[in-house]
DNA sequence: CCTACCGATCGGTAGG
DNA sequence: CCTACCGATCGGTAGG
């Protein structure tokens, strides 16, 4: 086993009342522009002298924190992961299990859209088309989240049918289908084209295919 | 005719009928590999250097066919443009016009990714993904072909309606949203992780929503 | 967290 | 279509 665990470059001494030290607080700014470069010009054409000018770093200073760019690639994943589940997953599964989770991790998803969580939109949808056929532990780490986000989808789709939310007959997995599928082109209609429709087109997609009416906008 | 001392590296006869010079063939050679590397790679991967030895050329040598990076790119664009029409437009195009249309617009485009025609799937798709934050000139050539796409369904999807192949009340604008939702979705999960079932789901889900039994598997 | 530096690679040019 | 070369940029290292 050799994953890298994200751990802090120091760890907190017992008795300093450093919250955070500066060495975190560096290493967040540096995932945070991070982030959005991913989402705009890709995780690949991050450039750790690029991330080291924007925040006013040297390219050393930026390096230090991360052995290898793959490794600052892999960081910027993880943290894109935190933002995204404490946007869009945790929000939606507050929301009772089955139909309206399903309902909601598809209007949580389309909210941080809208707000522009990330510049680019959807940071596993951009960065996963981007990398989708360069196989290497960042790849793989996205695939884990979008197998991870999928299930999400499909364990309340499942529960729906159970509860008779939607026909017992409903093929789910179709549905998952024809759901994600509305999610990842809002994605891409929104975030190249600040194309508002396309949002709103993706709430009543969800909605009818689970026989709800479309939404009060 | 005379032979002459010095002659040309491919000595051409007199009758010979070279529909095709060496320059054309060599330069198709060139897009052909700068296709397939873009939809896998992506456009801006693109390297000189790295068609060259794709092909056995000197880098000076490919480059000398394009005058800079951005033509080669906008060189390969319309060449897979004219792939793309002569795989997918124009066979669908064949059918009846209406909702005939907009099915084999769907099945021949899950055809051509079936048959990998380019490696990475769909080569505007591809690219699209990559470029559409970065504006700029091959960007725009990028959209106008997804444009001229979207028009080619969004036309066949009034004509159905006006025929009263589907509802008279359909909101086109919407089925345009979800049945290229699926194409693209197709794209992305056939391309990357050869899942057959996604290709299925985009031929039935054009189905559902046009009205249709589900396709002859 | 810095300055200084490296080998590799890129787009592009010179000249033939 | 070639050899030879350039300036810029990249990831990464040395040493502090």
């Amino acid at each position: 086993m050799t994953v890298m665990a994200m751990e802090p470059p120091e760890p907190a001494e017992p008795g300093a009342r450093r919250l955070r030290s500066d060495g975190v607080r560096t290493r967040e700014a540096i995932l945070s522009a991070a982030m959005s470069v991913a989402t705009v010009q890709g995780l690949d054409r991050l450039t750790i002298g690029g991330l080291a000018d924007h925040i006013g770093m040297s390219k050393s200073g930026v390096f230090a924190h991360f052995r290898s760019k793959e490794s600052l690639q892999l960081a910027t994943v993880a943290a894109a992961r935190v933002v995204f589940d404490d946007e869009v997953v945790g929000p939606a599964l507050a929301e009772a299990p089955g139909r309206a989770t399903v309902i909601a991790l598809m209007d949580r998803f389309l909210d941080h859209l809208e707000r522009r969580t990330f510049p680019g939109g959807c940071f596993f949808a951009s960065t996963l088309a981007e990398l989708r056929m360069r196989p290497g532990p960042v790849t793989s780490t996205l695939v884990d989240f979008d197998t991870y986000w999928l299930g999400l989808f499909r364990r309340h789709l499942a529960i729906a049918r159970d509860q008779r939310e939607i026909p017992a007959d409903s093929d789910v997995d179709q549905l998952l289908f024809e759901i994600e599928s509305y999610a990842i082109h809002a994605h891409l209609r929104y975030s190249a084209r600040a194309d508002e429709r396309a949002l709103a087109r993706a709430r009543t997609g969800v909605r009818e295919r689970l026989g709800l009416d479309a939404p009060a906008a």
